[in-house]
DNA sequence: CATGTCTATAGTGTTGAACAATCAATGCAC
DNA sequence: GTGCATTGATTGTTCAACACTATAGACATG
């Protein structure tokens, strides 16, 4: 799914590197990035290091400290509400004017038979990873660069948020199948279907997830 | 309605600096920014100059390119389309949903009221502001940080393409009034109407904008 | 023992200079 | 006029330095 980027900047490389560590959890949320331990660690220097650091900050995964540096940030219970009523709000107006033989239709079936191949190989990492796809797919329908590259984001948070929760079969798991129930229901051409069950999904999932931050909050 | 700003660290100052002078149409669309000219020019360093243009580069008002420095982002007729395509999206369902009391809706009567004081002064670029305010308390309604600062961002854009536009009178003369109604009919407990009428207007207002776009576009 | 002040220290904020890599223009040969 | 090498300017990146801020530990005081 991902090519070999042609000629990017090594601010750019470096960044992407982080973003992976901090969504696979190397990097646990609230931890310190020291600039010095860093940028030896990553074989660049620190100039280079902060402006990778300003990038991932407006993305949302770091937090600036004036004089204290960046940390990784931790989501709280109200950044979840945010982000769920954001893609309710989102994903669902995407849906309700959808045509069912857009682009971004394939995309979705796509991303459910991956999510499938992923279950039956217990690969829950890679089920979490075409959720997310199925979704950003969902966003395309709308056909605005901007709004997918805001969604994007987003989902960015929310690996924040589901690498914090561990346990991912229990997390991913009882949702592959609404997925495809929703985009049978678009194929169909029954994009107010689609929509409802959507947003149902969208609902249920949202208070699946606070449930299992509350859990692992109150320790 | 801006209060010094307290300890900001000094590349956010001059994002703020480099900012104001892209949406007052200082710095041209397409011009290129050269590192060492405006870091003698903002007496800061190079390094510290980056640090400003990766932030407004992924803000989207300006646009790398590899080896050949910054420019100041250039919107085309899809920058356009796309933007409005975003507001309809946003403003719409924010409005739809909105409750007649929330605070947002004291904004909106806030930003009104400046649109029309600034018309009499025939200050036609605090209207050009007032309107925008207008429209991100409409975004405030939805109740959704990460949705209010994403239309912020959208926001600057349209600010970009306005600057390219030139004539603000004829640009924000007519659509002061459809404001106002828009807001009584939400005050009034109308929702649904006001959201029927925010949608016409922006689809107005989109065709508008465009229309003045190829005007300029054609020379 | 508790509390407040002071100082040392580690880390960030910012700078200036340096060098390699790359793009754009110039000039030259054909 | 086209193709090609040289040159100049600009970006990409690094390094070393210093001012400034915050944090912790030592110390004095009650």
């Amino acid at each position: 799914m991902r090519g070999p980027e042609p000629a990017q900047t090594l601010a750019e490389t470096v960044a992407a590197r982080i973003r992976e560590q901090v969504i696979s959890g190397m990097l646990t949320p609230g931890s310190h990035l020291s600039e010095l331990t860093l940028s030896e660690e990553l074989q660049v220097s620190r100039n280079t290091l902060r402006e990778v650091f300003r990038l991932l900050t407006k993305e949302g995964l770091l937090r600036y400290e004036a004089n204290r540096g960046v940390f990784v940030s931790t989501p709280s219970m109200s950044t979840i509400i945010d982000i769920y009523r954001v893609r309710r709000f989102i994903e669902c107006s995407a849906m309700a004017q959808a045509h069912p033989r857009h682009p971004g239709a394939r995309n979705m079936r796509a991303a459910v038979e991956t999510a499938h191949h992923c279950r039956e190989a217990r690969d829950w990492l890679g089920v979490g990873s075409a959720d997310i796809a199925f979704h950003a797919a969902v966003v395309e329908l709308a056909d605005s660069p901007r709004l997918s590259s805001f969604y994007a984001q987003i989902s960015l948070e929310l690996r924040l948020v589901f690498g914090l929760l561990q346990d991912p079969e229990f997390l991913h798991g009882p949702f592959i199948d609404q997925n495809l129930t929703i985009l049978t229901e678009l194929e169909n051409g029954r994009p107010a279907v689609a929509t409802e069950m959507l947003e149902a999904y969208l609902l249920r999932a949202e208070r699946f997830i606070l449930g299992a931050y509350a859990r692992i909050a109150e320790r």
